[in-house]
DNA sequence: GTCTATAGACGGATAGAC
DNA sequence: GTCTATCCGTCTATAGAC
């Protein structure tokens, strides 16, 4: 008889998971740039060498923290490209929107903190929607039309940038999230509508 | 007879200046981090020992390029405080700070763009509105009252964010400036009015 | 005011034992 | 899956000649 689920001696199964909380906080703290794998690897508790076994280079783990919620941006774009141009599918969006960039603040707020980084990191990748500026394009051609007028193109931009930066600032502490959330919304329904 | 304007061989006197506006250039390309002194010495037709001549250090060159625009934020700051806090003095502190984000565009999208460097150089600049947070906050005081409930201030957070982002945003680049700048006010003035 | 040369440190990444 | 040890590159900054 066998126990074929949990191989003998535990080994921390959740390391993985572990790098990518502490590279977090870390790039949070002092940026992508200034943290240095040795820095991750001494508050974990392991060596440089460990982490090479988790994730090929420094960008691998930023990238194993953002793709998920850059890809369900791309979602959002894919799905209201379907979507008929009014009002109804307008507001979707900005629901939408505001939900992604509000279920994943801690790495919205590390993406928009280290840009410079990331911008760096998406050059030479040509293929679909790779950088950031493509996709804030193609929302806003969504939202103001593809050859709207410069005003509202602008507004439509600004209603993406300040409910983003709504969600991701960090306010104080014991402040309803769920609140910030409707206003985030309701500030950029205005700019839009 | 002399001539006292002119010292001979013309001592290029504007090598500071020149260092400045490629820093900027590669700053803004890069990123901060990822431009080294070198790469801004090569450009230049200099060497690295060149540029220690004219800075201190490779923050020194930062310092150089925001602190004239910080200067301007802080003297916003402190005109607006002697101010009644009305609406012709809200109206008066988006147009002038509108103004500064406008006039410093390309310095304000390399520390926008940059924000983690800019926060490591931040800090242990205990005095003053070291820090870019700091200047954020008093203007939202002023903006929406000390005490204001949390949908003024978030408001008025993104009355500064989305005219700052207008401004400093790489559009066209043959939109017109001015019409960029008037919607910028005109979506502030609508989140604080 | 600009140069050459170099110090001194730290970075990312890999090899190979266990 | 984690370790030790190390390679090799680059960086900021300085010393000192011209």
């Amino acid at each position: 008889m066998q126990h074929p689920q949990h191989p003998v001696a535990a080994p921390r199964t959740d390391t993985r998971m572990r790098v990518q909380k502490v590279a977090l906080e870390l790039f949070a703290e002092q940026g992508y740039e200034k943290t240095s794998l040795r820095e991750i690897a001494e508050r974990l508790g392991v060596t440089k060498a460990a982490l090479y076994y988790h994730f090929k280079s420094k960008e691998d783990i930023v990238h194993s923290l953002t793709d998920d919620h850059n890809a369900r941006i791309d979602e959002l774009i894919e799905w209201a490209k379907g979507q008929p141009a009014d009002e109804r599918t307008r507001s979707e969006i900005l629901d939408r929107y505001v939900r992604i960039v509000f279920d994943g603040a801690e790495v919205f707020r590390f993406m928009e903190q280290n840009r410079a980084a990331m911008q760096a990191m998406e050059q030479g990748k040509g293929d679909r929607l790779a950088r950031f500026r493509d996709r804030l394009d193609a929302l806003v051609g969504l939202l103001a039309g593809p050859d709207a007028p410069l005003r509202e193109r602008v507004r439509a931009t600004a209603a993406l940038i300040s409910a983003s930066a709504t969600c991701m600032i960090g306010w104080d502490s014991h402040e309803d999230p769920a609140e910030l959330r409707a206003i985030a919304l309701e500030i950029a329904a205005e700019l839009v509508g």
